[in-house]
DNA sequence: ACGCGAGCGGTAAGCGCTTACCGCAACGAT
DNA sequence: ATCGTTGCGGTAAGCGCTTACCGCTCGCGT
């Protein structure tokens, strides 16, 4: 038995399970990694050796020998304030981005590498250098949207392979993005044809963001097609958070400005904010007003009335970008520049239809 | 203006570095590192070269040689079906494991360390392997409850670092939890005393969740104080998860059982569950019975009713797992054994109270 | 004018691992 | 019995970085 959390004495290397096992540290790397073939015997002896020291091999030497570290590092924003009470306001907006990461794990496990996570704050002037701190620990980027500027993206895209999510394809990075358009035409005609709604308004996200344009852009293309025109505009900007769908609702009220029939939010993160700002004012959703969202995130379901929006492929959309990602580092060079997942319409009860989901557990139990 | 995408090509070193800013390279890392004094001349040398050739150092070698990593494992457990299909079911029963997780990120970013996370599957035999994995990669271990049994975590403990969260300390690591005694105190008496209600049940955890038990314990004794009754025994036995709780309800009223007055649930996943299937069965809550939770996930506000739950801080368990980690690999030796943080009743509909709490984006807009 | 000290900056060792290369033992073929 | 072949397993060279150590230059004091 050896003495407990005796760390700060030397920490053992493959000299120590050698000499243990009394062979040279060539046979117990071998052994360790499974290539040629050590005899049975030897690799026993190993073996016994490294269980009862406990040894696990130290990562960054086998990186620099490897010159692979079976790390893929991912990058993403929040919203966080910082100071020290920030913890009381453990927002919600990154439900998102957190199942996404979930995605990206599991597509790496598969391969055997694990995630380096770190976050830039909205604050954060120079995401830069936080991006290159990672770069130097991991094989491969995945950056969420936001993260950085596309100059920002091309120059780290020349140094190590990066894949961009709901951002824009360069010459050096591919971008991995779910069918924003589709997903919204199928939604804005379903309001339109299904529902009749002739007035409606798109509460937009971040004015840059490439999901954005796509959804506002198709949007509007659809509502041209029947003949009315979408209510837009400066009023209707949003943020992609509920504080920025509340803050639009808020305004309109304010002012004594009309609502329109339905509300379509840029994310599901605006409707919630929508959608709270409407009851607290009386307004029924969806008799007065219907609200829709995007993207389809856990919550949606749980809001009254429940939400219905736009279902990404939100966790695939991380194991993709891994993949894609995976095939850049093992050299098999830049695949196409972008990829494009497929999204579907979830029609719940906030637009106004009977519809309702059932939850995830119930549908499991086959 | 170089190539795009070179990666291929070898990759630059801290001698590339060198010959372009006509230095050695002991001046590249020294610059680098901001040890020593470096003529600023000399400096800025070497930073046009950095900035010119868009040079990240290698993590690895850094590591190698400084024999620090600055990099901080998670491992947590998860529930997904691993299945190709599994995409489909993305469950949202780990959002507690994330926002622990954002806040270890929050911790670690402050000393310039990022986080390796991986998961292990439930039906994963041998979590050791993973575990030993990360440790490889890291400075020090995060472990999450349910990760490894308490020989695992000794074992792993005797040679790197670890802090477990809502586990047991042991001998070499530390434990960071909540209060659970206190919360569950002071929801159970709110229901007891301040509701008056009079059968009560509690809706169990995993069976050997540390949480679990405290909360069970604290639940108990405060029932016999009033000198009734708690339903428990095998029907009341759950998992953490809406599923579970879904189907204990499903149990009893599939038995022609008759429900308490108020169910109390091991924690906010499993209420989900319970007042789902409440809702399917035309029970309302809180009126015919009502239903707390346990954490104050980001979910809790958003179900009808709100869901009356104790809330842990959540974020700052995380955070405060990292200083503690933090203060062990820096060899400041092992602190106290175990830190508490406390827990605080959040009073909202579910319990029968017309609490409503106000969402965090109009908190924050003071 | 010379000696000495200060401090910048270069050389090289070493961090713990993988693996090319080679010596050696054992076996089969002649 | 001898030589060639096979293949296990050891030695040592690096992977890219940090840093101890030391030589050199320059500036000051005498």
């Amino acid at each position: 038995m050896e003495t407990p959390a005796d760390h700060g004495s030397r920490p053992l290397t493959i000299y120590d399970v050698a000499r243990r096992a009394g062979v040279s540290i060539a046979s117990v790397s071998r052994v360790l990694n499974g290539r040629n073939s050590p005899r049975p015997e030897t690799k026993e002896k190993v073996l016994a050796a490294v269980r009862e020291l406990g040894f696990v091999p130290d990562g960054a030497a086998r990186a620099l020998s490897n010159r692979l570290k079976e790390v893929v590092g991912v990058v993403f924003r929040h919203a966080n304030v910082q100071d020290d009470d920030a913890f009381s306001d453990e927002d919600e907006s990154l439900l998102f981005a957190d199942v996404i990461n979930r995605g990206v794990e599991l597509g790496a496990r598969n391969k055997g590498f694990d995630l380096l996570m770190s976050s830039v704050d909205v604050y954060d002037h120079s995401p830069q250098s936080r991006v290159a701190s990672i770069a130097g620990k991991s094989d491969g980027l995945i950056l969420h949207d936001q993260v950085l500027s596309t100059v920002g993206i091309v120059r780290v895209a020349q140094r190590t392979p990066v894949v961009t999510l709901a951002g824009t394809p360069t010459s050096a990075s591919v971008n991995v993005r779910s069918d924003n358009a589709a997903g919204m035409r199928e939604l804005t005609r379903h309001l339109l044809v299904d529902h009749g709604y002739r007035t409606v308004a798109y509460l937009a996200g971040h004015a840059d963001s490439p999901d954005n344009l796509a959804r506002a852009e198709a949007f509007e293309l659809e509502v041209a097609e029947v003949g009315i025109e979408a209510w837009t505009g400066e009023v209707w900007r949003g943020n992609y958070m509920a504080a920025g769908g509340a803050k639009v609702v808020k305004d309109i009220l304010g002012r004594n400005l009309p609502l329109p029939r339905a509300i379509v939010c840029a994310n599901d993160q605006t409707a919630i904010g929508v959608m709270y700002t409407l009851a607290q004012h009386g307004i029924r959703v969806p008799q007065d007003v219907a609200v829709t969202g995007f993207d389809d995130i856990p919550v949606a379901r749980h809001l009254h009335p429940q939400l219905t929006t736009v279902r990404q492929p939100i966790q695939k959309l991380g194991a993709t970008a891994f993949d894609v990602l995976y095939s850049m580092i093992s050299g098999e060079g830049r695949p196409q520049p972008e990829v494009v997942l497929p999204t579907s319409l979830v029609v719940r009860g906030s637009c106004g239809c009977q519809g309702e989901s059932v939850p995830p557990w119930e549908a499991s139990a086959r």
